[in-house]
DNA sequence: CGGGAAAGCGCAACTCAGTTGCATGAACCC
DNA sequence: GGGTTCATGCAACTGAGTTGCGCTTTCCCG
């Protein structure tokens, strides 16, 4: 809301600087737009976030895959079967997301840790990540 | 595998009969297909499984889509932006489901009910189910 | 049974998120 | 600063899922 925050900014360039791959532009608006983002965003919802020098559609999908490989953020599908993406904490890592039925937003449970919760899996299979969504009201809908 | 099971078609019949709409052949044979099936499946999967009388794409998205309404089946988005679907057990309820990533294949986890989950969620919103996904390797891809 | 209203089916055309190939431009190493 | 390598942008494509509409089936009631 009060445009570029110097500082989320300095905090982006660093994360994607300790990758030890470029630091280019586009990098830096999207990983911050989801540094400053309180939930999991659309890529169109990034795209109404970067406003006026928006980037080109394909970029910014190459950008959000590539900050998943590098462990920056990571995506969820949603209950419209559009992807969503958020910046991992590095406090949090992978967390669990409601999304509200009404209006469609998704929030981060940040809480909610996904890598310590326990799921049995039948014997032969090996886990890697778990994803968790609630659906149901967000406040503002209920 | 085995052609038709009787049974299982009689089980479908009922299971459609108790909820007092029409009982339609698409319905039936859709609804078997996935009380059948072992894990999820994509509306292409489906289409194999029913073999030479395939249904209508845009038929067998609209009963998918009337069955998850019904709570006969529910529906999860896989990894790939794709809609998978598995009947839903009377004693099960919702299930957990686990994720190939290299195969793909989607197993229904029935021990794992969703149902008792209990997941935190912030003050004023109000969950009304959750989806869980395992995503790893499983047995067949180890 | 059989006739008719209401609901479901199938076809064709469409939408839109996400992808691919290739030429141009920017980041980093020295 | 100069060259290599990698990222960006453009255009054209893919494929899951949707919509509108005329035809067929289900099922209720006589």
């Amino acid at each position: 809301m009060s445009g570029v925050n110097r500082k989320s900014v300095a905090d982006a360039e660093e994360r994607l600087r300790s990758t030890g791959e470029r630091v280019t532009v586009p990098r830096v608006r999207v990983l911050e737009a989801l540094l400053q983002a309180g939930g999991a965003l659309t890529h169109q919802e990034i795209e109404v976030l970067l406003g006026s020098a928006a980037l080109d559609r394909v970029t910014l999908y190459r950008v959000l895959d590539w900050l998943c490989v590098k462990g920056l953020a990571h995506r969820m599908s949603g209950g419209d079967r559009v992807w969503r993406f958020s910046a991992i904490d590095g406090q949090h890592g992978r967390h669990a997301h409601f999304e509200c039925r009404h209006c469609g937003k998704v929030t981060c449970l940040d809480k909610q840790s996904t890598d310590e919760l326990a799921v049995n899996v039948p014997r032969g299979f090996r886990s890697e990540g778990i994803e968790l969504t609630v659906r149901g009201r967000c406040a503002q809908c209920a």
